[in-house]
DNA sequence: TTTAATATCTGACTAATGTCAGAAAAGTTG
DNA sequence: CAACTTTTCTGACATTAGTCAGATATTAAA
């Protein structure tokens, strides 16, 4: 390549500060300053310490106490001392607040949605390239919290695993894989677990645990986002998954898998997993199990 | 997916967003303001007109003006009445300020090179992402520009050019297409031409001319990088090449090609290229010819 | 030649942002 | 309790960015 990697990245840097204006959150247009704006934004609907504002904005406390009251005479928010700290203070969004928020999030959006449909046939791909890229700045940010069996991030993730299922193993096709039973308990707290692994609000990754009738748990649809691999991820959810199977009290975990998946085998072989007896059919053809 | 494109893309912009101090062109740091700064970088060393920073950036006559007054106080730039228009001034960079300048691009390109190594082991996809995304949103700004054969960007266009070749036509090895003898004269005024199309400063695609022993002349080397396709560039490279044969004089077009870049073929049927018999070898497997 | 348009420059002015010092109130530590 | 720290608020001030109305020199058009 002609540039160099550094050389790309900076140019890419000017493609995207040069359409500033289209793709930040569009604080302009509302006929009020920018400061003030972030600062709006910053407060949720049930109330923000004025401090983690000041601090996540870097803003001097004379300029941030302005903007307060600024907001304040607008009807926006309402301030009240915090009753743990009385020095502190809490922002609150008013309904007036709410709704010019609102106002802010629909320019934000439709300026979003003008720049993809610029991109024309090719707009699916620069979409998945800004999600690989948001992934990877945010790399040091991934959470992993719990997550209901039946809520659209898990189905989101489902979907994401079937998918690649049926590109890599051979003879998995899609009807293999019906959309989970709404309802269903074994994924859920007390029987079983659910995590997702989030990079700020996409979920880039999932794990779960069902009980076995024979006794112990079995480890089900660990995924990862293409755009967050690399990263160890999948081993940070193997490792909350079992942790979690441990504090439940089992001491045998299983799962299956098939040989095309061999990224995923590796590393259950690196982390004490060993391969047991056939106990599913197709298209599995690789079983292992590992003792707490 | 969870997200649809537009959350999807606002989430890519706070990431971005978060990282501008890392990854802007570093106006800060220097103890200059930032509109100081973003004329100084747009004034080139061999002089610049003063209305084009101007129109560029969307700056008022008079701030322009101070800005050029702030930087000539400091002894970065000097400026001189256009004698092609004596109403017009030129800025044009001293010593000092080229000096300036190189400070600023050190220190952006070492922010950049950190920003790269947080990537890891998928810097490489990453920084592919970017060119994609850069060039998508620059599309409308895709420059076509006669080159020497010997520069380094139609060197780039090559290498691009073969390893698409040798990914796509089966027989093809790199073997196959030896680097172009430096000096050679048949791709460049007055025998042939070359031209390449920029995004920005990335080279994104290439065609060639040149003449044949037999009369008429061989349209050689068509490419266009993978960022930038789906949006009618190669078209444009051989509308170009084959305006310029016309100008040339030539009246006959030929070029050979392989069944396997089925894209290039239909772009040729549908601008009037029709098949005439082989004149070449393999891996070529399809010829054809044009008259003007 | 007269008139109009263009490019730059200067001065006056405003809005937005940021900095600093200190006051007031509340909490923490000895 | 006294001494100190922390949080917020206010006033004074500086810097940056941007706008507007001429003034001047030059070029283009009638």
């Amino acid at each position: 390549m002609f540039l160099d990697p550094v050389a790309r990245l900076r140019r890419f840097n000017r493609a995207v500060t040069r359409e500033a204006g289209a793709l930040d959150l569009s604080f302009l247009g509302r006929g009020r300053p920018l400061g003030t704006v972030r600062v709006l934004v910053m407060v949720r609907p049930e109330g923000t310490d004025v401090a983690l504002i000041r601090d996540r904005l870097g803003l001097d406390s004379g300029l941030m106490s302005r903007f307060l009251r600024s907001l304040e005479r607008e009807g926006l928010i309402e301030t009240a001392t915090d009753p743990a700290d009385r020095r502190r203070r809490i922002a609150r969004l008013t309904p007036a607040g709410e709704a010019e928020l609102a106002a802010y999030d629909a320019i934000g959006h439709a300026r979003a949605a003008r720049l993809i449909a610029r991109a024309g046939s090719r707009a699916d791909e620069m979409v998945a390239a800004m999600d690989l890229i948001a992934t990877l700045l945010n790399r040091a940010q991934l959470d992993l919290r719990p997550a209901d069996p039946d809520s659209p991030e898990i189905l989101a993730c489902w979907r994401g695993y079937v998918a690649e299922l049926v590109a890599r193993v051979p003879g998995a096709r899609p009807e293999l894989f019906p959309v989970p039973d709404p309802g269903a308990d074994s994924y859920r707290p007390p029987h079983g677990r659910s995590f997702v692994a989030w990079s700020d609000d996409l979920p880039v990754g999932c794990v779960s645990l069902r009980p076995l009738a024979s006794g112990g748990a079995e480890v089900k649809r660990l995924w990862v986002h293409d755009s967050a691999r690399g990263q160890g991820l999948a081993r940070r959810l193997m490792t909350q998954i079992e942790e979690e199977a441990r504090t439940m009290g089992h001491t045998t975990l299983k799962l299956d898998t098939n040989s095309a998946l061999s990224e995923a085998i590796a590393l259950y072989r690196a982390t004490g997993w060993t391969d047991i007896s056939p106990y599913t059919g197709p298209p599995a053809d690789v079983w292992m199990g590992k003792t707490l």
